[in-house]
DNA sequence: CAGGAAAAATGCGCACACGCAAGTTTGCGT
DNA sequence: ACGCAAACTTGCGTGTGCGCATTTTTCCTG
């Protein structure tokens, strides 16, 4: 019911697929549902069964999308950013360096996060569980990464005898990892206050992006070399 | 209050106490277990009732251990391996690259293998849950290569504001895994004969190392980087 | 439009991971 | 040597992840 993004940067499909569509309305169901239960009872007293029922679902079919209960909250914020940081780097000009490109979409996706984003990652910050479940969703960049970053230093993806799309991109959700994490262990992040309805910015954003300049800053020689040798 | 900092890069304990001792005796214990059972009754018919009682320990004391199945088993095979690749990064002399004393202890400490280890590993390759729990275990070498690499570009390892030693950390182990994966999903790894007994080397490790060099060379620049601005 | 193949949803069952609250062992201080 | 405190082990109970077989839904083709 909702905007088509999903196809950003991909070349896959032609027709969307009625089949498609339904799959991926469930999934947003369960997404949402799995936050708001979530944010609601707090995250250790909402269990699958749950998610299930307000999903329309049934408990089995829950497991068919999401490998996880933690999983699942997680996925209502991290949803599509994978692709949109691909879309981020494909969209800026091709004469700017593929280091800043990246280091620019990163951030820029990172730190323009709604208002509902906020009320989420309070909670995660919360849950250690939720939070290494946040942690590892950065690694979902790294397929939509590789792609844009073997277009542009002109390496076949499939190749395993010229892993560098994969070994950049792979560094990159790295590195962003190591940010995220110092972020939320920092004190600035440590906020208590659960109840909802107070609204306004409890978290501050201001120091995530220098941490992830800083994280990615290290990484930017390979990417000069690697887009060097894309020259020659 | 004994001494927090354990050992970080260091030999291991000459005199580390009794109770250590036996805790790690146990750790052994259940590594080997897991291994041997897997290999002779198939990894999917052996139960952590049956590693357990093996051990000599309960159920539930396995689970204080390892927080998996799967994680028992291929811990048998990556066992020290991450220490290893950090005292051998730590070994080389102080002139030679950074660059070039990352990727020659990796490939050294990757490719010598045992005997034993190539009877698991035709073990890990058939089972995805087993070879996606090897490919995680490589991100245990960035804690202790985090620190000699810290050393090296004289950088403060607590320092949040100075994350470079762990993103090229983080880099190397993704490399890595990017490595390994491809090299067990070549069609040189990929040997039927799920009959145990037979031996016999099925597992050419020939590539391997080439693989590793290849996707650890991108990263080499950034290393270069570092080493450079540790000079100044 | 009918029929069949492919894909997804569902129900069932089993083993597993882990929190909790005991009981047991180890180490350390006086 | 004695006893206390911390660390480790163990039993129990619950929710969960997932393989397998069946049923229902979607899609394609003659």
């Amino acid at each position: 019911m909702r905007s088509p993004v999903w196809n950003a940067g991909a070349v896959t499909t032609p027709p969307p697929g009625l089949r498609e569509r339904k799959k991926q309305a469930t999934r947003e169901a369960l997404r949402e549902a799995a936050l708001r239960l979530a944010v609601q009872h707090g995250p250790d007293d909402v269990r699958v069964e749950d998610i299930a029922e307000a999903a329309g679902v049934s408990p089995r079919t829950y497991n068919n999308y999401f490998a996880s209960r933690e999983q699942a909250i997680v996925s209502a914020v991290t949803a599509d950013r994978e692709v949109r940081v691909a879309a981020a780097v494909a969209a800026r000009p091709a004469g700017v360096r593929l280091a800043d490109a990246v280091t620019e979409a990163v951030v820029e996706q990172y730190t323009n996060t709604g208002e509902r984003e906020h009320e989420a990652l309070l909670l995660i910050t919360a849950r250690t569980a939720l939070r290494d479940a946040f942690l590892d969703a950065t690694a979902g960049i790294e397929p939509p990464l590789t792609a844009v970053i073997a277009e542009r230093i002109g390496e076949r993806i499939g190749d395993a005898a010229a892993p560098t799309a994969r070994v950049l991109a792979a560094s990159v959700a790295a590195a962003v990892r190591i940010a995220v994490d110092g972020w939320l262990r920092s004190p600035e992040t440590a906020g208590g206050a659960g109840s909802p309805g107070t609204g306004g910015l409890v978290v501050p954003s201001g120091s995530l992006s220098d941490r992830l300049r800083a994280a990615l800053a290290p990484l930017a020689p390979a990417f000069d070399a690697a887009e060097r040798g894309a020259r020659q």
